[in-house]
RNA sequence: GCGGAAGUGGUGGAAUUGGUAGACACGCUAGAUUUAGGUUCUAGUGCAGCAAUGUGUGGGGGUUCAAGUCCCCCCUUCCGCACCA
């Protein structure tokens, strides 16, 4: 045995053994049990950072520890290949996104490999590939056939500049990112699949997954958004170039009585006609054209508004309503209308207030603790449910919420002027993007302005690879021979737009399980057998969306007879992200200089507390204290480098280490040193075992007291850390309590039975640190000359006799602080523990001039003596 | 703004069902070995105090024999918001 731990060494030639070996290949097999362990796939963005790391170090851990619990594991790896960040590398490289693409697989799979996953690389998928995205356009034009897609117009950012299209992303305070310009709202019809067909379902079914994080289940409902309201329909008092009227929809019919004006959206038919002979409204609509698309960016910009003049009939008084126009409604959502109660909306309020519209009051409060209405000073209970009653609603007077909801509604109904309807707040998917990467949309528009699918036998619709980005428009776009479709008709042509990438990442999973199946979009035997995924793994920022469409699709998938299961994912854990240090000079124009830590140099104060950080060139640099790794504040750490540096057990050791997996981890240099030497003393360990040659068999009836506890140790240890890996998947504390045993199994001597436990101990260690550190684990278990293949070694048992103890230490509390502590015999009742307890020196002190009014024992814990 | 989380020593974190706060590791201090430095080993390390002891889980209140954990209010930070993936 090598006495010094050679991690390169190690690694190489066990990565060399699985390679040779095919270790992770894996076949269905419907006699044996198995498990589905999946990381969500990468984009490749061109090398592996942390986030991956941890993310495909936490399924490979949980994928060979089920394998060593005895299940027939599939773990596979692929790659996201569609997306913005290919064009702008193309643009930017004069390349084609396509090679671009295909060179970063190519490296990030060897980084890949470098870190010892075990991936079964003969599935490997990329979706930029034909033989995947046709099975996606196919799927896509069944949707079509069973009436689940239909076009309409929606809202995009346009850069009238660059005459682009511009992802949220790519505008920045209202200006596109390459062009400066002014970004506007422009409507431009677009593909929908009708996932609010499937809403109901997607919300119900999240009671079937007990496995998933309650805040996701919690996010995905409040998505979702269920609701129960009123659709109703406002006249006009003039019709406005035909039309008539409008249809709002509110949650709180209860506040009808106070409705003091209604808010149009700035595209609403109805505004755009009155705009036509009025050149302020129609200044004002051209104003809420620049406005953010984003939700985010709606919901905190100033609230604006303009009076049409228009006046609308209160559908139950008949009463006349102004009708605004107001930056705040879109088109995209509901009806474009809403009705504005400034006395029970917290933001109609603040609306009301600037522009000094009527506030009216239609809820009291039953509550006499409350503080009473008082239209200048919003207060909570004004939008409240419980507790209150109707005023100033005639003879909706007094009654409570639910009551009023009904009575207002069968008013409504009775006139003819609305009705209950369940809503959701989930808007249905936009999948059309009007980029080139991706996979076109196989449909075909028609010159009479029709479209039809494109026939499965014309699939796929193939993107070309081979093209020149100006930056500007799509090749595909501008490429007018291959738009032609005149094989189908004179004039027929291609959709340009692309899909939506989520639309690749929605199926993806299904597809590992037969990835070679040419015959179909998936070979429903085995897709059986493997779905659904046992654990999915990935970060949280993917809690809704990507997860809300891949729940949808594969609902989708079943109901065209391609899998039998409801859900695609058992068990979710959602990662979180990567941190590290950040420095940075200020600049005198307010911008800053990001430094990468890797080099600056710190310095600390006598406790360790870092004052100050310096950079060789840039002298003394501001800290930005602990945050995501990112290229904006230059602090992305390359697992390349601590690889090289420690090898790959080291960087898997400190990400499975430093913290709990949904916890955001802090990238530390010192704690991967930390990790290293964890290794090291492990290495050591062994040696010294290995040097003393074979240990003698285990005399369990000889052992003496440290032993005894050693052992007990050992197989403690066993227990906490399959409950750590399998319930809890805290592998932090895992790891924690590995080095704990360790630690106990360095202090034995060199007596035969103490190099019996040790010997018991270390297998023990090395069969738990397998998942995490496989490399140096696969050494070691050949080294202390442990039988057959280690990926396939059995989870080591619980020895339920190794874990009896003789005396339990409690702790002795007087008025709840802790007084003493004592060992009791394991086997002392309750009366003997409380008699020990009392004798204490320490609580016979504490005893003295009071009396004992109750004593509490916790069994195996502590005694309280509550005394005055 | 809306929705979802988190806040514990100098640092990352542990405390799983209301029951010994700080496991494990980093850092720091002292010592030993080697010595050019690092490595390795031993001991100590929440804060205050010589000690007994007191005090301590973002802040404020409450429930309980007992609260990091449960309840109410407040503060701060992070994630998502539909065209980044």
């Amino acid at each position: 045995m090598d006495p010094q731990y050679d991690p390169q060494a190690i690694e190489q030639a066990t990565q060399q053994y699985w390679l040779e070996h095919n270790s992770f290949a894996v076949q269905h097999d419907d006699s044996r049990e198995k498990f589905y362990c999946l990381a969500m796939f990468p984009y490749p963005s061109g090398a592996l950072h942390m986030g991956h790391v941890r993310n495909y170090t936490i399924t490979d851990v949980i994928a060979r520890y089920q394998r060593m619990l005895g299940k027939n594991v599939l773990h596979p790896m692929g790659w996201d290949a569609f997306g913005l960040p290919a064009e702008n590398a193309a643009i930017q490289n004069k390349t084609a996104p396509a090679k671009w693409t295909y060179s970063n697989i190519d490296h990030m799979k060897s980084q890949l490999k470098s870190l010892g996953f075990g991936f079964d690389w003969n599935r490997e998928l990329a979706t930029c590939q034909p033989d995947y995205y046709k099975w996606e356009q196919w799927f896509f034009t069944r949707l079509f056939e069973k009436g689940l897609v239909y076009k309409k117009m929606a809202t995009v950012n346009w850069d009238p500049v660059d005459q682009t299209v511009l992802a949220n992303e790519q505008v920045i305070d209202g200006r596109g990112w390459r062009s400066g310009a002014l970004v506007e709202r422009k409507e431009i019809p677009q593909w929908f699949i009708k996932i609010t067909d499937y809403a109901d379902e997607l919300l119900t079914s999240l009671d079937q997954l007990p496995d998933w994080p309650e805040q996701v289940r919690t996010m995905q409902k409040n998505w979702i958004g269920k609701s129960r309201g009123v659709e109703m329909t406002f006249d006009l008092a003039t019709p406005v170039n035909g039309h008539r009227d409008f249809d709002v929809y509110t949650t709180r019919p209860d506040t009808l009585m106070g409705v003091t004006y209604l808010s149009l959206a700035a595209e609403h038919p109805i505004s755009l006609a009155l705009a036509a002979d009025n050149a302020e409204l129609a200044a004002f609509i051209d104003e809420c054209k620049t406005n953010s698309v984003a939700e985010a960016d709606m919901a905190t910009m100033e609230k604006k508004g303009m009076d049409t003049g228009l006046m609308a009939l209160h559908p139950l008084t008949g009463e006349t309503v102004p009708v605004w126009v107001a930056n705040y409604v879109l088109m995209d959502y509901g009806s474009g209308a809403v009705m504005a109660v400034p006395g029970h909306d917290e933001r109609d309020f603040a609306f009301a207030n600037t522009y000094g519209l009527p506030i009216q009051q239609v809820i009291a409060s039953t509550d006499e603790q409350d503080p009473a209405f008082d239209a200048t000073n919003w207060q909570e209970w004004y939008a409240r449910k419980s507790d209150i009653q109707l005023v100033n609603s005639s003879q909706f007077d007094g009654l409570d919420f639910e009551k009023a909801f009904d009575a207002i509604a069968r008013a409504l109904a009775d006139k003819g002027k609305g009705s209950v309807k369940t809503n959701f707040r989930l808007r249905d998917w936009g999948v059309s993007r009007q980029r080139y990467w991706g996979a076109p949309i196989p449909m075909l528009n028609l010159p009479d302005g029709g479209e039809i699918p494109v026939p499965l036998d014309r699939l796929p619709v193939l993107l070309p690879e081979d093209v020149v980005m100006d930056g500007t428009s799509s090749p595909i776009k501008a490429d007018p021979q291959w738009r032609k479709a005149d094989w189908y008709a004179a004039g027929a042509e291609h959709e340009t737009d692309t899909f939506d990438t989520f639309m690749e990442s929605s199926w993806y999973y299904a597809r590992y399980t037969c990835p070679d199946f040419a015959e179909g979009m998936l070979d429903s035997e085995r897709a059986n057998y493997w779905l659904p995924v046992d654990q999915y793994v990935g970060g949280i920022e993917h809690a809704i969306l990507h997860l809300l469409y891949a729940r949808f699709f594969h609902k989708l998938m079943r109901d065209e007879g391609l899998v039998n299961s409801d859900e695609p994912f058992k068990r979710l854990l959602c990662q979180g992200m990567v941190l590290a240090d950040s420095f940075y000079i200020q600049n005198d124009d307010g911008s800053k200089n990001w430094f990468n830590p890797a080099e600056v140099a710190l310095e600390k104060d006598d406790k360790g507390k870092v004052i100050k950080a310096t950079h060789p060139q840039a002298g003394e640099l501001a800290m930005g204290g602990m945050t995501k790794m990112s290229k904006s504040k230059n602090n992305g750490i390359d697992p390349q480098t601590a690889v090289d540096q420690y090898g790959a057990d080291t960087v898997r050791l400190f990400t499975m280490f430093a913290a709990p997996p949904e916890q955001t981890l802090e990238w530390s240099d010192s704690g991967v040193e930390g990790a290293s030497r964890f290794l090291k003393r492990l290495w050591k360990l062994a040696l010294r075992l290995v040097e003393n040659g074979p240990a003698p068999a285990l005399d369990t009836a000889t052992l003496n007291g440290q032993q005894k506890d050693t052992r007990r140790k050992t197989h403690e240890t066993i227990a906490k850390v399959n409950d750590d890996y399998g319930r809890r998947q805290t592998f932090n504390t895992a790891i924690a309590a590995v080095m704990e045993l360790c630690n106990e199994l360095a202090k034995l001597d060199d007596a035969p039975q103490s190099l019996a436990v040790l010997d018991e101990g270390l297998r023990a260690v090395v069969l738990m640190l397998n998942p995490i550190v496989p490399h140096i684990c696969h050494s070691l278990w050949s080294q202390l000359g442990g039988e057959g293949e280690l990926l396939d070694a059995p989870w080591p048992a619980v020895d339920e006799a190794a874990l009896t103890r003789d005396s339990i230490e409690m702790v002795v509390q007087v008025n709840g602080k802790v007084r003493a502590k004592m060992s009791v015999p394991a086997e002392a009742d309750r009366d003997a523990v409380q008699a020990i307890a009392l004798e204490q020196d320490n609580v016979q002190r504490f005893l003295e001039d009071v009396t004992v009014r109750k004593v509490i024992v916790v069994p195996g814990k502590l005694v309280n003596i509550v005394a005055n």
